[in-house]
DNA sequence: ACCAGAGATGTTAGCGATAACGTATGCCCT
DNA sequence: AGGGCATACGTTATCGCTAACATCTCTGGT
């Protein structure tokens, strides 16, 4: 191999390394490793020349500091294994990599305080924007990510005050749609099965929904189960079982989240129970995983990939273009996809 | 709110900020920040009230370079959307929490050139450490890692040449396992049904362990089946109708990942077909979801949590310890779960 | 032949923090 | 009373890079 790459070297590479083994100034080879400025190309060649032999690897901390321009955007989400996170996430980076942008991701578990800490650390590399779930923060977080004097995008949700833009979509009117469309199908004895985690706000936005939708056309949600943690496909189908103990007699099963949804089908149709005459049900995201069960699941599509570009590209214009308008919003339509478990083919005309 | 906070503000807040605001020199900020050195508690509760009032955070970049220290890690994956990964980072996160190191995580997509590249851009922010999946990496990128001189563990797999340190199970192992087991069981004709990805270097060397150990008992696969992209229970679905067509004489099927084995065996259970006894299923990874399913699909855990744990412990030590030896080599032992797709409860004594 | 101006490179001064060392102050002990 | 020594700060010099400006060398128009 090259053998100028002594392993013996105690003192990281830096810039003047670069510069003495190719015989010009430190500026200059700043130049051509930034692609910036004058340069003939004779010395660039010969900078990258040196600048692979040494193995050299800009210092992004010292460059950051001296050009005040950090590259990185924030993206606090709560969770990864939830798949919505991930697909988000997708979103973002598909529209980040075409610029010089590029996503840092931090993990709150569902948790303001750690979301505040999350926050804090983040904040304190400088990034040029964040990307942040949810529209319900903290004061502290509101007011550092007021304070931070960057481009802030508030994602998933679009039911309240956003502290600077907003993409999503309406977890409430999504709930209302679902509960118009079951009850329009004629069920009428309905459960309601979630997480127990009152901090998901999206979750309980859909069924605040979900049950203002039911009142209005006299009904009610007959009985609810919770669960946290574990097996979301497990713990769909022992929902549905215990759900179904203690109300026999319900027509339809809405679950908060597509997993638990698949769970509940699998069950039933072990069962043998007729979907959807018998038992009509219906989840929440429109997960890929669905494609392969048995029945399609009837859901909604949360949009994810969708609201990761556009996130993505609001804060891509905002830090191209300083002059352009902060406060955007964007909403997006949740689609409705009533699979095979809602529609009650024959009971209609 | 407090009326400190001006809005129009346009430098950023900086030590000076503080310490002007507090009566006290930049550094007695510092110190109060970092909770080093001594300081008097009076002028501590000034400084953080200062600071507080202000909603000073602290510059890291600055600090950074400063210190030359930089307490993250540098994680490096091929992907968020095969839960195997999310679940190595949540083992990694717990332990790095008790540490001051912080993740980072980066996303090759099975992508060698772009593994290059995010290796590249994490290594621009001189990170303490380095955790990366896999043993295969192109020239430029083990001499980046080797010429970093920072500890690097190489996660997931253990069949290959290490870098550094290495973390995993042996999927050559635990594919030649499998075969083992099925052989014992008494299955002959086997089909194997996997992804189509030649960069996927851990399920390759599963699939020739699997052929190693057929090969000891004088078989062969008789059939194979590939795919990429799309939903992995549907895939899986398809796929094994498809291998079942041309071969309908096939007795087990083995697949590379669980989640096309549980596609598979939904279908198969739909087409009434007799589970382990007309045909036995074996899929790899035990994910969690597949607890859910009608029946349990056999599988070997891959000790996901484990390796990120144990990837974390050694980083952590390493850094913590300038003196603990490098080169360090832990390899996690795939248990075998048989489930009840694989045991042919009946055909033996 | 001379000056304008573009192109190619070097010089200087920070960026915002911390390490390392320097300086006051107070208190104890002999 | 004075040396010794914590304790509680402040000063100075980087860290590795880049912005901004300075310098130098050509080239071409008139």
């Amino acid at each position: 191999m090259a053998g100028k790459t002594a392993k013996l070297r105690k003192r990281p590479l830096t810039l003047r390394d670069v510069s003495e083994a190719s015989g010009v100034s430190e500026m200059t080879v700043s130049r051509v490793l930034r692609n910036r400025g004058d340069v003939s190309e004779a010395t660039r060649s010969k900078v990258l020349k040196a600048a692979k032999a040494l193995g050299y690897v800009p210092n992004k901390i010292a460059g950051a500091l001296a050009s005040r321009r950090v590259n990185l955007v924030a993206v606090i989400i709560p969770s990864l294994s939830n798949m919505v996170f991930p697909e988000v996430l997708s979103g973002i980076s598909e529209v980040l990599d075409e610029t010089p942008l590029q996503p840092v991701v931090g993990v709150t578990n569902y948790s303001p305080e750690r979301e505040e800490k999350v926050l804090y650390e983040m904040l304190s590399w400088r990034p040029s924007g964040v990307i942040i779930a949810g529209l319900e923060h903290s004061d502290p977080s509101r007011a550092m990510l007021r304070a931070a004097g960057i481009p802030v995008v508030e994602i998933m949700d679009v039911d309240g005050e956003p502290i600077d833009a907003v993409v999503g979509i309406s977890h409430r009117a999504a709930g209302y749609e679902m509960a118009t469309e079951i009850v329009r199908q004629g069920y009428r004895r309905i459960g309601f099965l979630g997480t127990k985690m009152p901090l998901d706000h999206r979750a309980r936005k859909r069924f605040e929904g979900f049950t203002e939708a039911l009142a209005r056309a006299g009904l009610e949600v007959v009985d609810q189960e919770f669960y946290s943690g574990g097996s979301a496909l497990l713990k769909g189908r022992e929902m549905t079982e215990a759900i179904l103990k203690r109300h026999p007699d319900l027509d339809f099963l809405y679950y908060s989240n597509d997993m638990i949804g698949a769970g509940g089908l699998l069950y039933l149709l072990e069962q043998g129970v007729d979907i959807p005459g018998r038992i009509g049900l219906a989840g929440f995201n429109g997960v890929e995983l669905l494609e392969g069960l048995p029945r399609r699941l009837a859901t909604m599509d949360a949009c994810r990939a969708e609201i990761g570009r556009a996130a993505a590209e609001i804060i891509a214009r905002r830090i191209a273009d300083e002059s352009s308008e902060p406060g955007e919003k964007i909403v997006f339509k949740s689609r409705m996809s009533p699979g095979d478990t809602l529609l009650r083919r024959n009971t209609r005309p």
